[in-house]
DNA sequence: TTGTAAGCGTTATCAC
DNA sequence: GTGATAACGCTTACAA
């Protein structure tokens, strides 16, 4: 691969020179710029930036740890990091961290020594200091993990309100709330706290079934699922905190001859694109996913710009309302 | 942040000693190692990659070029691809082109300047020649581009057998073939030759829809389909090429009041995760996605090493009976 | 308007 | 066992 040097050498100027026009910086007559132009295109030459980001000390790399890409909620959200990340120079390194320490461990390692601009954390199985230590500008996703470094999410707490309150205005009178690991110090998990609180102000019966958040393991969904319904028969709503929980909620509940939403209504959460392509259509508590893309990115940029930002950032939730109740 | 100066002062030895416990090579005595190692975890070092990359030539960095992530084949591609290049030591950039000209261009160029190691190709708008010119290793992902740049797919005549036949052995007459823009040059292209072949061989009535491939434009797929039954009402079969679509043809089949799959039989394509969320399960042909991750990196990987490599990975599909059918 | 030389943080080569 | 020093490819004072 062609280097300035050898541009120089082909246009017959300095490195500077080619430097300048590469950088369009400083006065060169039209001559020389024609010259090494010339040369570049015959040589097919591309900076390397590699060596400008050692001398610039900027690699414009943002990197974007979460879960699992393969997941409808976290390949949206890398999506629109992608597309803000793009808009703003910056690329994008996409580090899956299966929810294995040692994996996030390593990838956050691999941030450092890479120089990157800054992470975008959807995921966090380690302690908090690890992450502390960091010293680039980090935005986490769904959970606080430091007074001044900024986070991002959705009204959780809100969201879980409007879910159960439009159960409950739907008729129902026995709920099951389906979430994830409530030890989890998440934000997310507010939601549950909203629907307890929703249903103990009506009096509602529920109950509430934990499930670790991984998507690889579609079967364990469906098995919890149907011992719920089993167990409980009498079930006429179901709040869950994933659309593919609830799209697998929808299946059991027709596998076990229930209708839906006539029998068990049923809310989803996230309003990813896959809840419009189930029959019926679910009902879905909508995150603005592109705002947070866009936000993310955003955060990113004022701590490396040294501009102010917010440490607390909550986005409106929606409720969608369709088919499944 | 600390450099390898900063360690090598506090130490008390030279750069090159620090160099040398980093990468352990070479004589050094015990105590300078622990001195060094001290020295090291009070300052935080860590080696800066930007410079390694710089000196080796080599950013261990694998560019994605897909058309969009947060399509489920793509994330799931993706996803699969991050697992693999892990595994070898690559980190992955992730790269959306939104099969626009220009982003995949920049994307290109972008990736070029970065001396990445290789790229998988997943979308192509450009011109071959635009590739052609690209030194680094590349894969293609079902599409080739040259006759000495390996690509990587499945078997797509297979597929389109597998399905069309499928179809009907459960007895249907009239097919629908619903598939992507045929004047591109993609392989995926050759089940509609798969499909026309059986559905000829057979005298079964049959019709094709092209469609362009854009997840983003759900609501095309609704309205194309609504189009499709209401011209073509005896229609009794549908084999969409991909999963979504054959998604969003079951929910336009039971809007149109029709059994699936008593009245109308679908096949889908790819067998993503979605395709088991769906009620009732989608009957679809399966794609070996973590084959095709596996693969794409080892392709790149030997071509770096200058192994030798197949130039046409053909991976086999399977028919996933489901629901549906 | 153009060139020389130093430096970004590493590693490799060659001395001692 | 350890240390100077050059080099990787680029940008930027400072000169000319």
């Amino acid at each position: 691969m062609a280097t300035i040097h050898d541009v120089a050498l082909k246009s017959g100027v300095s490195v500077t020179t080619v430097s300048r026009v590469l950088n369009n910086r400083g006065y060169i007559s039209e001559t020389t710029r024609n010259k090494v132009f010339g040369a570049m295109k015959e040589l097919g030459y591309q900076p390397n930036d590699i060596a400008r980001s050692l001398l610039r000390k900027q690699s414009n790399i943002i990197g974007l740890i979460i879960p699992n890409v393969s997941h409808p909620f976290f390949s949206e959200l890398a999506d629109q990091v992608e597309y803000f990340a793009y808009q703003a120079g910056y690329k994008v390194l996409l580090c899956n961290s299966q929810l294995d320490p040692t994996k996030e461990w390593d990838y956050i390692e691999m941030l450092k020594r890479n120089r990157v601009d800054g992470i975008i954390m959807g995921s966090h199985t380690l302690e908090v200091d690890e992450y502390l230590s960091l010293h680039s500008p980090i935005v986490t996703f769904d959970r606080k993990i430091g007074e001044s470094i900024p986070h991002l999410g959705s009204d959780n707490y809100r969201g879980g309100q409007l879910a159960t309150q439009h159960l409950i205005d739907r008729g129902c009178r026995k709920i099951a709330h389906i979430c994830g690991n409530l030890k989890l110090q998440v934000l997310s998990n507010h939601r549950t706290d909203a629907f307890l609180d929703i249903v103990k102000k009506y009096g509602v019966e529920h109950l509430i079934i934990q499930t670790d958040m991984n998507v690889f393991d579609q079967r364990q969904y469906e098995i919890l699922i149907q011992a719920l319904l089993k167990e409980h028969p009498n079930i006429d709503g179901i709040f869950a905190t994933s659309d593919i929980i609830a799209a697998f909620a929808v299946k059991e509940c027709i596998r076990a001859g229930k209708r839906v939403p006539e029998d068990v209504r049923i809310v989803g959460y996230d309003d990813v694109g896959a809840a419009r392509w189930l029959t019926p259509e679910l009902t879905s508590i909508r995150q603005p996913i592109d705002e947070f893309g866009r936000l993310a990115v955003e955060l990113i940029r004022m701590q490396v710009e040294g501009q102010p930002f917010e440490i607390a950032n909550v986005l409106p939730v929606e409720l969608m309302v369709r088919a499944t109740t």
